[in-house]
RNA sequence: GGGGGGUUAGCUCAGAUGGCAGAGUGGCGCCUUCGCAUGGCGCAGGUCGUGGGUUCGAUUCCCAUACCCUCCA
């Protein structure tokens, strides 16, 4: 057996099938071009789904790759595993060779069995192999053709050997190649293949791809036969390497090392919390530093949230070996210094990375210090009661709302010897499974198979089109050969101009008519193998008047025009050829690296994201917006350029691979300022977008900006407003244009300084009344008591007042030596109220109670009221009983007082 | 996409079955001190995220909405 560095292998493999005559494909990237039913590319054959289902076709028949691969969320998921077993990843290399209806299975299984043998030396004596056990041809090809003991070849079900995409499609049987490590994990003495105990590793998965699965569950032979395989970097090389785990391989022994020198601790390949924490630390970081280059940031959804839980996890594990932030920062520069020379991008990244993994980690010190006090609180509230476990709803809770890890509540129970309910836990946490999965079940239009040629579009040239309704879809997907009048849903067509949203650009609204009728489009979509779909709804006059088929009416085949809103398309293609300018000038304004993060574009602004790690200066955007408005003036030709997907890549043009482009792509060129791939569509030339402003900057996510922007009518709209709105200002104001902002300030500051006169004003004002109503107040043996009722005084002001009555009577009689038997007093202060209710509130010192009387004043007034016992308040509509207040109240307080 | 939580003074956060909005810290002033650290006293600083509703009364309850955190998909 050959000694291979990672590196090396990975070189020889591709070396080996390009020998073989196979195309060598760069890696895709991690995130799936196009395909939102996978959140992360999880094999080598990916990037080429579409070639396996016949949707696009490829100027090659064989291919190799090494393709980066996540599995760490979604349907393949290690995380979790990570670090607890010898040959679980997040992020992984699979080597793969491709066969697009060129070669089969013979070719496949010599090819694998040669490279084993030939160029890697591996003992044929130590490989075993598995097949479908209705698959007599691949196990014939294994016993006939490659000789080897039949007793070496396993047959096998469904379930480890039939291969399959989704419910429909193609799909096949596998044969899957085993080494046997002679190591079991498990400490298995004797086992076989099936076993899954690591002491035979799978190495390489065959895919015969030779069936096509229809919506009925039928198999069919396809034409053209296929072949995809994967062979794991990682394991592969730690089987030539003839270490225990991949984690004993070059690919981490780096890391692990560098592990080892911070901590001053010997890795041991053991099950102990050190060398797990080793492991995890070094695959997270290698992980966390590939998905930076990406563009993915970590957030609380989708891709990115898969992030953030990676470098959560590895936070915790690095707390526990007392790793700090710049070790983190360190290993990862070696995971460049290892890996950039094959996957330069890590390299340029690297800056990115950084940032990202030192902000999310001071966030994440943010949540656990809130865990944690949370939990000392629990914690010493259990003590007191003297329990011994910490239930599963609190821990679930501290988990689930707050994001601490359950690791760590468990570490700090066991330090205060207290246990955890995990099976609670577990419990909530399954239940919150259960209904996340339960509460999906939208329907994906644009997923659909509809089994329809693709719709011809003509709208680059043509906005109306004579075309043939083939199709009507409701709300629910449902093909309706004879929809009825009134009915919303989708048309299909063999052609159309209606440009379907993508790229970034809505689609189309307009109407289709025919002799009887019309339909209203208001947005159109595409499924992605290229139907499009025309949302509205029908209104046929022939509906209600064909009484044979009640209000139904067929428009299968009927001809109908197709017509584009014409004035809404223009505005978007002003909006989207000026979103290629903004694109250009920020490269210009920010430098290259603010590469795009998404576009979107309608008929009334464009909006654009792009990575950039700190707010835009005022400054900045006038210079963008200058910039673009230049592009605009000079009155560049938009030219469009149909060519190959190859030539394409080589012109330098830009281009996202979260789009997704057919093999011939269009190049939108504006002047020589912008190339980009584009399906969109676009002004003639840049002179007509008329003006372009931005309107706003913003973040959307850590180090993602968002910029805003109008162009020409919808720009003049916002002209208008805000000129109506400084008219209107400056004619309230009696001013005139220069002088309006000196004269605001003005009136600003009197504002300020008159406020605070009246203020004082009126506090003088109470000060006075208050000293009078002072004196105002009535004795009954110890208890002393004022009522009065005030005119148009809010609750505010009467509650102001009642305070300063308050404080000068109980300062006159702190004053009054003589009367020193316990201030016991209650002051009922009432108003009218906005003309429509009395109002009253009662301030008491001492042993009177200001809820309790305002309580019998309401019965007597007919109103409502309460408070606490030393302020109260009330109120009633009753207005006729404003005259008898005074009497009234005075009549229940002697009442009281009795 | 769904669930949970949050938003109160410049900052960190309390708060009440609905009844006059708080602490710590920072800021300013004064005192203690030869001076500094410190300590003591005082002052300023609030649309209680936004908009509706219920109520005599809402920062608190209800509805909607924005933003942030978090879990699940």
């Amino acid at each position: 057996m050959k000694y291979l560095l990672s590196n090396e292998l990975r070189e020889l493999f591709i070396d080996y099938f390009k020998e073989k005559g196979h195309k060598h494909i760069p890696s895709s990237s991690l995130i799936p071009a196009g395909d939102d039913s996978i959140m992360f590319t999880n094999a080598g054959m990916v990037q080429f789904k579409d070639y396996f289902t016949g949707i696009s076709k490829p100027s090659f028949s064989r291919a190799v790759t090494a393709q980066k691969c996540m599995r760490a969320g979604g349907k393949h998921n290690d995380l979790e595993n990570v670090g607890k077993t010898t040959r679980h990843h997040t992020f992984f290399e699979m080597l793969g060779n491709f066969s697009f209806g060129d070669y089969f299975k013979n070719e496949a299984i010599n090819f694998a069995w040669d490279f084993l043998i030939d160029k890697l030396e591996i003992d044929a004596q130590k490989l075993f192999v598995t097949v479908h056990k209705k698959d007599e041809e691949g196990y014939l090809v294994w016993k006939d053709k490659i000789k080897i003991d039949e007793k070496r070849i396993y047959k096998l079900d469904d379930d480890t050997n039939f291969w399959q995409m989704g419910d429909v499609g193609p799909c096949g049987y596998s044969s899957e190649i085993f080494f046997d490590t002679g190591f079991s994990e498990w400490g298995h003495a004797e086992c076989d293949v099936t076993c899954d105990c690591g002491r035979y590793l799978e190495v390489w998965n065959l895919v015969f791809m030779q069936f096509e699965r229809a919506h009925n569950g039928k198999l069919s032979n396809l034409p053209k036969p296929s072949i995809d395989t994967g062979m794991g970097l990682e394991r592969m090389a730690r089987v030539l390497q003839n270490v225990k785990s991949n984690y004993d391989s070059d690919v981490f022994m780096p890391y692990i090392t560098e592990i080892e020198n911070i901590t001053g601790i010997k890795y041991q390949d053991g099950n102990n919390l050190y060398d797990t924490a080793a492991r995890v630390i070094s695959d997270h970081i290698r992980t966390s530093v590939f998905l930076s280059s990406e563009s993915i940031f970590p957030s609380n959804e989708g891709r990115g949230y898969v992030f953030r839980r990676i470098l959560r996890r590895l936070f915790r594990y690095a707390l526990k070996l007392n790793l700090n932030i710049s070790n983190l920062v360190y290993i990862g520069n070696t995971v460049v210094l290892t890996m950039a020379a094959f996957y330069p991008e890590i390299r340029e990244s690297f800056g990115i990375f950084e940032k990202i993994i030192s902000d999310e980690f001071e966030r994440f010190k943010g949540t656990l210090n809130s865990g944690i006090k949370l939990l000392e609180d629990e914690i010493s509230r259990l003590k007191a009661e003297k329990i011994k476990i910490i239930n599963g709803d609190f821990v679930f809770k501290l988990y689930d709302t707050y994001g601490f890890p359950v690791d760590l509540a468990i570490d700090a129970a066991s330090e205060n010897n207290l246990n955890v309910d995990l099976a609670g836990f577990e419990q909530l946490m399954q239940n919150q499974k259960n209904y996340s999965k339960q509460k999906k079940g939208k329907i994906d239009f644009t997923n659909l198979d509809l089994n329809l040629n693709p719709t011809v579009f003509v709208g680059y040239n043509e906005l109306e089109e004579e075309a043939e309704i083939i199709g009507f879809l409701d709300e629910e997907a449902n093909l309706l050969n004879n929809p009825e009048n009134n009915t919303t849903g989708f048309i299909i067509s063999d052609s159309t101009p209606f440009y379907a949203e993508s790229g970034g650009q809505e689609g189309d609204k307009g109407i289709i008519e025919w002799q009887t009728g019309y339909f209203k489009v208001d947005k159109t979509i595409k499924t992605k193998s290229g139907v499009f779909l025309h949302h509205g709804r029908i209104t046929d006059s022939a509906g209600f008047e064909n009484g044979a088929v009640g209000n139904s009416c067929n428009y299968l085949h009927r001809k109908a025009l197709f017509k584009v809103d014409e004035k809404l398309r223009k505005m978007t293609e002003s909006n989207h050829s000026a979103t290629h300018l903004l694109h250009a000038a920020l490269r210009e304004v920010l430098g290259s690296t603010s590469s795009q993060q998404g576009s979107y574009v309608d008929s009334e602004k464009l909006r654009f994201d792009f990575n950039y790690s700190k707010a835009l200066t005022h400054e900045e955007i006038r210079k963008l917006e200058i910039i673009v408005n230049n592009f605009i003036f000079s009155n560049y030709a938009v030219e469009i350029e149909e060519t190959e997907m190859e030539t394409a890549l080589h012109s330098g043009a830009l281009h996202f691979f979260d789009e997704k482009y057919g093999d011939k792509v269009r190049i939108v060129n504006i002047g020589n300022v912008s190339k980009e791939f584009c399906g969109g569509t676009h002004v003639k030339s840049t002179g007509s977008i008329g003006f372009f402003k931005i309107i706003s900057e913003s973040s959307v996510a850590s180090g993602i900006r968002r910029i805003e922007a109008v162009t020409g009518y919808n720009y003049l709209n916002t002209v208008y407003i805000q000129e109506d709105n400084l008219n209107n200002i400056i004619v309230l104001l009696n001013s005139n244009k220069a002088d309006i902002y000196n004269k605001i300030i003005k009136l600003y500051y009197d504002y300020e300084f008159i406020e605070k006169e009246n203020r004082e004003l009126k506090n003088s004002n109470f000060m006075l009344k208050a000293g009078e109503l002072c004196k105002e107040f009535k004795k009954i043996g110890k208890y002393s008591y004022l009522i009065k009722k005030l005119d148009s005084f809010t609750p505010d002001e009467l509650k102001e007042l009642a305070n300063m009555i308050k404080s000068k009577y109980n300062l006159g009689i702190l004053a009054n030596v003589s009367d020193s038997n316990g201030i016991n007093f209650i002051i009922i202060l009432g108003s009218f109220y906005q003309n429509e209710k009395i109002i009253y509130i009662a301030i008491a010192e001492g042993s009177m109670d200001a809820a309790k009387i305002i309580k019998l004043m309401s019965e007597k007034l007919g109103g409502k009221g309460g408070g606490k016992k030393d302020f109260a308040q009330g109120g009633t509509s009753n207005l006729s009983k404003y005259e008898e207040f005074e009497t009234d109240t005075e009549g229940i307080i002697k009442n009281y007082l009795k």
